[in-house]
DNA sequence: GTGAAAATGAGGTGCGTACCTCAAAAATGC
DNA sequence: GCATTTTTGAGGTACGCACCTCATTTTCAC
């Protein structure tokens, strides 16, 4: 059996109080004694019972999660994932409350935050471009104990506690070793898509995808950015005439979202399966893409983890408790039609035997 | 606040004692009657409390990890990642514990898994060779109620309750996409090494990288496996060889471990570098290798999380409750030096912050 | 309608911990 | 040595649920 903190008592000569006081770090015991306790849970081997410690607290954990109210595949995803997480994590006390604010509107955003704090709320998880305003609402909700954590795009400078996402530059980087071993040695241009160059992380991933390509690759020519602004239209419009302009093109790197226009524009001009086309996050028309051969690499991350992430990292920072780094870091995946994670729909829920009851 | 079983009760007009029957799929309670308090259940939203649910039950996870005492670093390194993994998990309530068996005696390790049932334990996983007496082992477990869990290699003919561990069949075409289309168009032949070609992940991952390489890429020639049988001697004879006998040879494929020895020859013959090498599992040899230049690729998974994905296994299994198949799969990863996950050396726990208490 | 069986209610205890109060003991200052 | 402060002990309640017993009510077969 486990010790528990009446074996703590009985071992180091003491109260339950005063172990209790110790455990819980409150005033009124002597160094002598803290001491005592210590020792004997060292002893002992003796380790908190969280479970059951979270229930005596009667600890309840209401998080806010905010995204944007895009329709992009990529954020009905990971706000799907984040709800899955949350009806499980439901379990252990944990009510996850999703917020969704005006894409562009900054100061809707802000009002959204600033309401928060009202609300019983102890965290808030958000995805969101950075603006001064926000960091001013960041600020006002850390300061009344709120921690914030940025998803997907980092907001370093806002004070938030904590980012989780993947390192961008390190995702440009391995899209441009990609595109340089898949291209192999022959001259060769390569076009870069990216909804808006102004973006943190699009900026970042032109850099590490850049640093690559000019250090390894320079047989490679990537031409200069070109903006869609998140409209399939002016992707549409931009990719077919640059290719009409530049026939030397025969590598795409998709930083941003809006693929299904650009396999769509690919396949009227008739270069569909014929370029090496890198992009991002593997979204159900990306993981389709990727299968008929239209797509040939992904650079993602894993939203699940991620999601789960969220809601490990908010807990933790809700209870000023370490975390375990490894386990929260959000590893850089590339995913290629042979390692093509079995389709989320397909993998249902694997029940157990219904025989066998456990000893 | 959250609903809990005295509303419930409230809610559907019945007694405590008849919720709880109906949750805990008690018998004496009428049709109707249940269906009245799932109703409740539904309107109110109510989750049980799985923390104080457990601890009501007072029920403890004590789980044996068996694996063999190879003192190759990826075992030591899933052995690592376990018993993390277990000491965080001890707090809710687990208690892993773990065995090695003398590498090659099936008669040891048959013994050790029957010796198991007696001692407390309530789920077993276990990375080993498939064998007859291994079979009958696993099945005399599975009869007293013990779960039984594969690691890494799956057993799929003992009757296993689940298996933990990436595809190597995939894992293998994942190895041949990489060796094509880095090799590039230019004929060319690849070396492929094993040190048991017996072993099932040794066949699956030889099949699949076949696979891949007859159907898309047609001008590499793929030499018979070699077989290393796990000592660096062997491997750096065959390698060092096999080489002198092959100047065409501009791929390694190596599928199994050793890759110290590896690196090591090819140094010696002064290849480093020139050859496209692709290997599993990231060590911290490989890692270094990689960040050097002397490994091209490294088909891996993430230890971390296939140690936490075995602890949740097991528990759902002792429980015999479903588990969450997406997060229970296993991913294959791709890592190139540029995507490289930082050492879990420098990413030191992040501490949170001491202010800010929060609400 | 009667008796037996099935269903339900009422109430209690315990899991391991948090948190509180009040009294008693020990340490401290002077 | 006394008064005062600090430290400690004893005991209780609560968290949400599991599991038990025993009495009572309802249902059903005949």
């Amino acid at each position: 059996m486990r010790p528990t903190v009446n074996d703590i008592a009985r071992e180091a000569g003491v109260s339950l109080a005063t172990v209790d006081r110790v455990l819980n770090a409150r005033p009124g015991v002597r160094e002598k004694t803290i001491r005592a306790v210590n020792d004997a849970i060292q002893k002992l081997g003796y380790v908190r019972d969280l479970t059951a410690a979270n229930l005596a607290r009667s600890r309840n954990y209401r998080m806010a999660v905010v995204l944007p109210d895009t329709e992009s595949q990529f954020v009905q995803t990971l706000a799907d994932a984040l709800t899955d997480a949350g009806s499980i994590a439901a379990a252990a006390r944990m009510d996850l409350r999703l917020h969704r604010f005006p894409a562009e509107d900054a100061h809707a955003l802000a009002a959204l935050l600033t309401s928060l704090p009202g609300r019983g709320y102890s965290g808030v998880a958000l995805m969101a471009p950075e603006t001064p305003i926000l960091r001013d609402a960041i600020r006002a909700l850390r300061t009344k104990g709120l921690p914030v954590v940025a998803l997907v795009s980092d907001l370093p400078n806002t004070g938030r506690d904590h980012f989780i996402g993947i390192d961008n530059r390190a995702a440009g980087r391995t899209a441009g070793v990609l595109m340089g071993r898949f291209l192999g040695p022959a001259p060769a241009q390569v076009l870069v898509l990216g909804q808006s160059l102004l973006a943190r992380d699009m900026i970042e991933r032109r850099r590490g995808f850049d640093e690559v390509v000019l250090r390894d690759f320079p047989q490679l020519d990537v031409l200069p950015s070109l903006e869609t602004h998140g409209s399939g239209q002016t992707l549409r419009q931009v990719v077919a005439e640059r290719l009409g302009n530049a026939p030397g093109v025969r590598g795409i790197y998709a930083m941003g979202d809006g693929h299904r226009a650009l396999t769509q524009v690919l396949d009227d001009i008739g270069l569909s399966g014929k370029l090496v086309v890198i992009c991002h996050e593997l979204t159900p028309h990306v993981r389709q893409a990727l299968e008929g051969g239209e797509i040939t690499a992904v650079i993602t991350q894993n939203l699940g983890h991620l999601a789960r992430s969220t809601l490990r990292v908010l807990r933790a920072k809700a209870d000023n408790l370490p975390l375990d780094a490894g386990q929260e870091q959000i590893r850089i995946e590339i995913v290629l039609r042979e390692n093509l994670p079995a389709s989320p729909d397909s993998a249902l829920s694997t029940f157990a035997e219904p025989a066998v009851t456990a000893a």
